[in-house]
DNA sequence: TCCGAATCCTAGAACGTTCTAGTAGACGCC
DNA sequence: GGCGTCTACTAGAACGTTCTAGGATTCGGA
């Protein structure tokens, strides 16, 4: 009842074991005739190769270790295409998850034992220097967080461009009375609050300019709503999704049409945004194109390649829903369908 | 710029690598000095065992393998506790994901690669026979997924008795007119409209009875809405959560009242069921109880110890939030507070 | 006829552990 | 003083693979 492992594929087909190996890895040095019947046997054994035993000896894993957070359904999408860009690079994953009660430390040091050769880390919240100590072992790619090391590699959205794509959309509608929920000190947060700015000088409209403090909570959307009560805007950017949420209720609650009297844009596309209930216009980040940009960095490493830019920026796109539209008493711009 | 070995600490000890071996796995047979001072070597190079050659060795990998879908928010949560009981009972996790570009065959290949030495599948949708035949290589514990298999062990929850509970919380506030929109034919349905039917006619209401076909997603829940208008109840508990946010948003677009004029209950306590503005009563899986009892089936099995029922059933509890109250007209029972 | 090269294949070491079998020395006992 | 037993330790094989070095066999060409 053991595996069946090379030797027994090697016996059965009267070849050596080596043989074998070179057959199984498709390595050049075996006939035609016998690499056929090599095959043939290890299919009817059920031969599966042991990576464990393949990594000890050859020292590669061709595995890339993948840290991410089970509390923020934003990884577990981007993990999608981390294995889509993973296989086709030839690289295996390997997940390590950080819960309540597993810390990143303990999830990063597991993926070690597992000797995978570059780490992919998910918006890591260690400080920086602990991520270059890290680096100085393995390849290191921080994915959603902007790092100063020459030594790490970099992967996260333009936040500016997220916001000043909102901003765009809104004065496109005709607002011209837009405000911004920002995250305060959180990551990003000063990025998507620049963009703003950038994007409401641009459009000429500085002198509405208008920050409310915020955070990534529903209840942080929810005071800044009650702050923007006093004098209200006719569309409103928040920080992310979650907290444009807890601004909508606070909204919708005391009766204030959303789209008709106030545009709400969130940012993340969270997966709860979509939501008929919800249906919030947000900024997506691009989750396929930052995926591949990952895996190709950490391969680069791993192979050293030389070429590529240690950050990559890739560039979020707006999705329209059912939360945006033109101001209100705007002639002929009905709100869009939200089909 | 090797890693450290067993052999490295061993010469800078001065003793043995068997010896190393012992010491590190704390097994008796070395001498309380000698182990203090291999301890402090190791210590100092920074030596970290290297689990896959452990495993090559040994046979044993201490490994459990986890198969997850990314799409299902439910099974991320899942994880958290699962990752407190496999450490408890002093395994690790390796976990490998279903996407949907990435089938539940190409994932369990992955982790019967990875020498696991029992298998926890989260809901999986492959037939019966393919989970016997992974059985007979090894232990398999399905969750959330009923099997009628000897050898397939199983850890689910008693979906009958969520039904029953949400119908009870209905029926103690007052309502006598339950509907209940079904899951068709999915995993689990059968079972919720059964507890539906069995606790209506427990409370003596089963000339209302009235279910109406629903299924997993909004748009099924937003359809059976529309069927409700027909002849409303005064409060309806739905096959989940999805289904339920469709249906409260047709509620809402229609200015019912909810909880006012109907209370809603769904199923699954999924995390956007608990933003402030969805804030749906619902039926919450015991996550820590059923992590719990799938690594101890799955370490029952891998231990060959006697004992503990193939099919664990977890009894599911209710979350009351703010889409339950008492029937229109009843007197002295408001709302409760939404927290 | 003989040599070199190419092709196909094999023996055996190596990877970093754990496990089995055993050795050396101390100690107790008759 | 000889024998058994215990403790502390070690040598070397083993796990399933890949890699290095090399052995046959064939073939072409001088």
């Amino acid at each position: 009842m053991r595996r069946t492992t090379l030797a027994d594929v090697a016996d059965e087909a009267g070849v050596s074991v080596a043989l074998v190996s070179i057959v199984m890895r498709g390595a050049p040095g075996a006939g035609a005739a016998t690499r056929e019947r090599v095959l043939e046997v290890a299919r009817r054994l059920d031969y599966r190769p042991d990576t464990r035993a393949r990594l000890l000896r050859s020292g590669r894993s061709q595995l890339l270790g993948v840290m991410f957070d089970v509390r923020h359904p934003f990884h577990v999408d981007v993990l999608t295409g981390l294995y889509d860009a993973a296989g086709q690079a030839g690289y295996q994953l390997t997940l390590s998850a950080v819960t309540p009660r597993r810390d990143e430390q303990t999830a990063v040091t597991e993926l070690m034992q597992d000797r995978c050769e570059a780490l992919v880390l998910f918006s890591p919240r260690m400080p920086s220097a602990a991520l270059a100590a890290l680096a100085e072992q393995r390849p290191v790619v921080t994915m959603m967080r902007a790092v100063r090391r020459r030594d790490v590699d970099v992967v996260r959205t333009d936040d500016a461009l997220g916001s000043h794509q909102a901003v765009d959309h809104l004065a496109g509608l005709g607002h011209t009375r837009i405000a911004h929920v920002d995250g305060g000190a959180l990551p990003g947060a000063a990025e998507r609050r620049l963009g703003y700015q950038q994007a409401m000088a641009q459009h000429g409209l500085t002198s509405y300019e208008k920050i409310v403090s915020g955070g990534p909570g529903e209840e942080d959307g929810a005071r800044a709503a009650a702050v923007l009560f006093g004098d209200p805007p006719t569309a409103v950017t928040v920080f992310n999704d979650l907290s444009a949420t807890g601004l909508l209720d606070v909204l919708r609650r005391h009766r204030v049409d959303v789209p008709g009297d106030l545009s709400v844009v969130g940012y993340d596309d969270s997966s709860f945004s979509r939501l008929a209930h919800i249906d919030l216009t947000t900024v997506a980040q691009d989750i396929a194109a930052m995926a591949g940009h990952a895996v190709a960095r950490a391969v680069h490493r791993i192979e050293d390649t030389p070429g590529g830019d240690r950050e990559t920026i890739v560039a979020p796109h707006l999705v329209i829903r059912g939360t945006t539209a033109a101001p209100p008493g705007a002639p002929g711009s009905d709100p869009l369908p939200t089909g």
